[in-house]
DNA sequence: TCACTCATGTAGACGCGTCTACCATATTGA
DNA sequence: TCAATATGGTAGACGCGTCTACATGAGTGA
């Protein structure tokens, strides 16, 4: 009942304060205000209220002009922050192929917000790749079919599936330019690669929406679709690269 | 040259007014003060200040007491983040079966912070589950390898592989606790649920990791490990239940 | 038409996390 | 031994994003 611990959950900065202060000890065995500094690009300055916080809250012990430790409960938190961190990391670069480097970048960022929940199916999903023995041929898969020198082509060379399953998934899929009027599809994939792709991408057709074409101007040019409530227009060679799962006609 | 827009990059909270604008806009064609601050949770009083901005940098029309509009460049940017959004929602809901409304909340925090390259091969990911031949069945092997009741157990059931495969594959998982001083794996998953699996995960055993058996305690009870540079503790119970594949003793 | 209501806007405050500028202390080397 | 230097700490400022309390306007019913 006592409210004697001011524990509110620690802030994204005080998060990487201790992440760093951990990093530290385990590396050079103690952590000084200016190491800190520098592993985070801040000023000393503005390290020292941090530190403050820190040394409240009974995550590290903070006396003026002594090195900066853990103490146990500093310690568990900064370990399981950083578990956060590696899980992410691994995540990136091992299953989804992202550098290391962006991937050390962006688990940072991630590692704060991500929920448990996701974390934990994140862990699931490293668990199965490791353990499940049709897991690693899985991420070669994946490689293979969606990866292959950054560029998103189609699924042929790697997937060890029939000939005739190949030719029917082959055979459903089509480019949002071959709909006519009131047809619609469920989009696959988007084809090629560079700033068309992205721009498509940011107008919200990723996998799995579905689009209804609403009209072809006269000319043929641009197109008008309709997907989750909002209508837009798409140049003829924009609409080339979006591959649909053509939808039954109702 | 001119520097003319101070065209500083969105804030979260920019980030978050913005697309909640385009969501009113594109539910209820307007947009008013009093919505988005229901929308966001926040109070009216907050939201002025934020719409002053965005209008400063030209992405909404904002003039007292009017309705609040997205200009081009504003819907432009609006959609950007909102695909952002729904690409996340997506991957953690199908591909790693995040319920809907936590995969909503992870979505919402993420989207700020992943980079595009990070977002790319998610995405890559997502049309490699709908395009490739092979990609529906990797989820359903991932669900029944590890998400089974979400309990993380051996993969058995659904793989497709042969018999042998497996039993070699079951044959080098060993558990920590049968590892010898000295020798060493890399982990593979951590067998079952609660607060004991997350305990093991807080101390950054997660998959991948290489751990090596420093030494066991007479009792047999606590015993000491190493990995990537720390060492630590681990009861019985707790080692037990951490499976590797073991490496080649030196 | 006039008071009431409610959405909108203003003013001022606060906490966080950073900064710059300056002060204090400890270490070191001539 | 004592001054130079590097490290740590203090004070005060600022921007952001929020809040509360209050003011202003615009539509509405009696």
């Amino acid at each position: 009942m006592s409210d004697d611990l001011p524990n509110t959950d620690l802030s994204e900065s005080l998060e990487d304060y201790l992440e760093t202060i951990f990093e530290l000890v385990r590396d050079h065995k103690v952590a000084r205000i200016r190491d800190i500094a520098a592993a985070r690009d801040v000023r000393s300055a503005s390290v020292i209220p941090a530190m403050r916080r820190l040394a409240e809250m009974g995550l590290i012990t903070y006396e003026k002009r002594e090195f900066i430790d853990l103490t146990p409960e500093g310690d568990m938190t900064a370990r399981r922050i950083y578990a956060r961190h590696r899980t992410l990391t691994r995540f990136f670069r091992d299953v989804l192929g992202i550098p290391n480097d962006i991937a050390q970048k962006d688990a940072c960022s991630l590692e704060h917000s991500l929920s448990d929940e996701g974390m934990d199916h994140i862990v699931r999903f490293l668990e199965f790749i490791s353990s499940c023995p049709e897991g690693g041929s899985v991420l070669a898969r994946f490689r293979n079919c969606a990866l292959v020198n950054g560029e998103s082509r189609t699924c042929s060379g790697g997937c060890s599936v029939s000939a005739s399953e190949r030719m029917q998934s082959i055979a459903k899929t089509v480019s949002l330019r071959d709909l006519k009027p009131g047809q619609s599809g469920t989009v696959i994939r988007i084809d090629g690669t560079g700033p068309v792709r992205q721009r498509i991408l940011d107008m919200g057709l990723i996998p799995g929406v579905h689009v209804i074409l609403e009209r072809v101007s006269p000319a043929g040019d641009p197109i008008w679709i309709k997907y989750q409530g909002s209508q837009l227009s798409l140049r003829r060679k924009e609409a080339q690269r979006v591959l649909l799962e053509r939808s039954p006609s109702p």
